[in-house]
DNA sequence: CTGAAAGCGCTTACAG
DNA sequence: CTGAAAGCGCTTACAG
């Protein structure tokens, strides 16, 4: 790399002082016109761009941000990433971006490693680690956010939800009006009750419930949260249960695995199998039949998780109340 | 955030000087068994992690790289990242995720944020900037690392390259040997001609020239690199050109809406249309009907880019020839 | 085997 | 409106 410039180099270049170059990158404090615009020529000029690093560890700013997903493979979390992307950006933030592949130790490594990193905030989707190590965290370093999982309340965590009871009562009540009262879920991996799949499959829960539809646990397959996943899980609960006309799926990856699936069953979609996605996924409208899904905006999901780590690194101490992305509503396509 | 932690609070605590610790800490120069152990039983108990902004102050290693993606929305690139992390994890490095969104102002602002951020090195995907910005770019930082696009040797800046020609003549024989002769292609915009998208329709057209086969531009049609892109790609060719019986894809997403396009004008496919891709993602196999497709190891494209971007880290200076990244094969499955 | 000094490139009070 | 001094938390020669 070639030699640096630095604002020693402006400084004298520009005959002033340091603190004056200074003062015009940061357009903090007085400056007369004339030196201002003078020693802007010489940045330019001179091509200068002034090192993070150094100010990073004056300011204890770093101007970054953590942010951790199973894993960015997955398109939903693609399309989070670029929700936080683009509410960090004004601000010139930047994004580590990390995977914990669902492994709870691994994510705690890597929670460990941003904060020495460091960072200025975590954003931490659908994490895996019980709320006991979550708050032992949040105590040594904060502003942490949480997506899509909802804790107690705990100082030094934020926390941004998706409203799944809605969503979900919004897909058995479509399926319902359309007929079906078997209707099978698709669910994600078995965890603790604020985790965000046990949320979702609560919400399913509730609204078999609510519609006075027969439910329980023989109608749930639980399967990884991918296409290969919900494949699985649709075979098993053919198997299983094949008094099934309809599926709701975790989310959209998985319906579309359990299209395959009926494929191979040599089940129509929608007539002898209705399906139900959940996130609405840009590749949703794309699946073959086009999905019907519960429309989220992920987008959305994620330039608001960002703008509240942004809030609370600009709020030392402040408390925020939990957010909640609400649902768009249901996307009817051809698959239910 | 707490009171932070630092080398002098523990060198304090532990009776040495705070070289001592800095020396334990990176287990460099020779230490006594005793004072080691003493000071890392200090470290461990104070629970002290060192400050990398600090660190890379003086070392000016930040172990951190930009990846640069058109978007990481789209699962090739996503797929992409999972490599380039897991091959710096061993090394300690961390990604910064930037998107340019195709957009070659974009990318240049990105590349100059990142270089004042500052990044150790940059792995930059699917390009869309001329030679020329590169090599300036490169002229002022490096390394950085260029994948799928293929400009002249420049120093500073390291390639890895695709077989697009192996793979598109795979595709393009293997469909004239099940009796197409009238094969399309659904093409990503138009670009220069190093850039990943020219290279790889270049592939196609060498394909049916070597395969003998008619070809020219009437069998080409331009779109977004997505399933929506490809969906409409395919609804134009049909349209214009109703005599083709197969089309090869840019790549997997643009395969799977053609196959929603064929859905859409009711061709069957493969019987009436048959339709092969590109890369092989994840995805690929769950479309209805699966995607045959040209297979390319996505995590040892991003593995390689990134261990080639340690070498030159490493090494400044010294020159490191083009990698390739070979094609695993096609991958037979029922889209053609 | 261990320590004192200088420095990485900035910003933050404090003067004037 | 502008500058001199100190400091952020480390590591790198240099001594001894």
């Amino acid at each position: 790399m070639k030699q640096r410039i630095t604002i020693r180099d402006v400084a004298r270049e520009a005959g002033v002082s340091r603190q004056t170059v200074s003062r015009v990158i940061n357009d903090k404090g007085e400056l007369s016109p004339a030196t201002k615009e003078r020693v802007q020529a010489v940045i330019r000029r001179m091509g200068y761009r002034p090192s993070r690093t150094a100010r990073s560890l004056t300011t204890r700013r770093t101007l970054t941000v953590g942010f951790v997903v199973p894993t960015i493979a997955n398109p939903f979390f693609a399309e989070l990433a670029r929700g936080v992307q683009d509410a960090g950006r004004a601000r010139g933030y930047h994004i580590f971006l990390c995977n914990t592949d669902w492994d709870p130790a691994e994510e705690l490594e890597l929670l460990h490693t941003l904060a020495a990193q460091p960072v200025d905030g975590i954003i931490l989707t659908s994490s895996r680690l019980e709320d006991e190590a979550l708050q032992a965290f949040a105590d040594t370093f904060h502003p942490l956010v949480l997506g899509g999982r909802l804790p107690a309340e705990y100082p030094g965590i934020g926390r941004v939800e998706v409203e799944n009871d809605a969503g979900m009562l919004m897909a058995v009540e479509y399926l319902q009006g359309k007929g079906h009262t078997a209707i099978g879920y698709l669910a994600g991996p078995e965890t603790a009750p604020t985790m965000s799949n046990a949320l979702r499959e609560i919400g399913y829960r509730k609204a078999m419930v609510a519609c006075a539809l027969p439910n329980g646990d023989r109608w749930i397959r639980r399967g990884n949260l991918t296409a290969e996943g919900g494949y699985q899980a649709a075979m098993q609960l053919f198997q299983a249960a094949p008094e099934l006309t309809a599926l709701v799926a975790h989310n959209d990856l998985m319906a579309i695995g359990a299209i395959q699936a009926c494929q191979e069953v040599g089940r129509q979609v929608p007539d002898e199998c209705a399906i139900v996605g959940f996130n609405d996924i840009d590749l949703a409208a794309m699946a073959n039949p086009p999905l019907t899904t519960i429309r989220l905006d992920r987008h959305r999901f994620g330039y608001e998780m960002m703008n509240l780590l942004l809030e609370m690194i600009d709020n030392p101490g402040k408390h925020f109340p939990a957010k909640t992305i609400p649902i768009d509503g249901l996307v009817i396509r051809k698959s239910g």
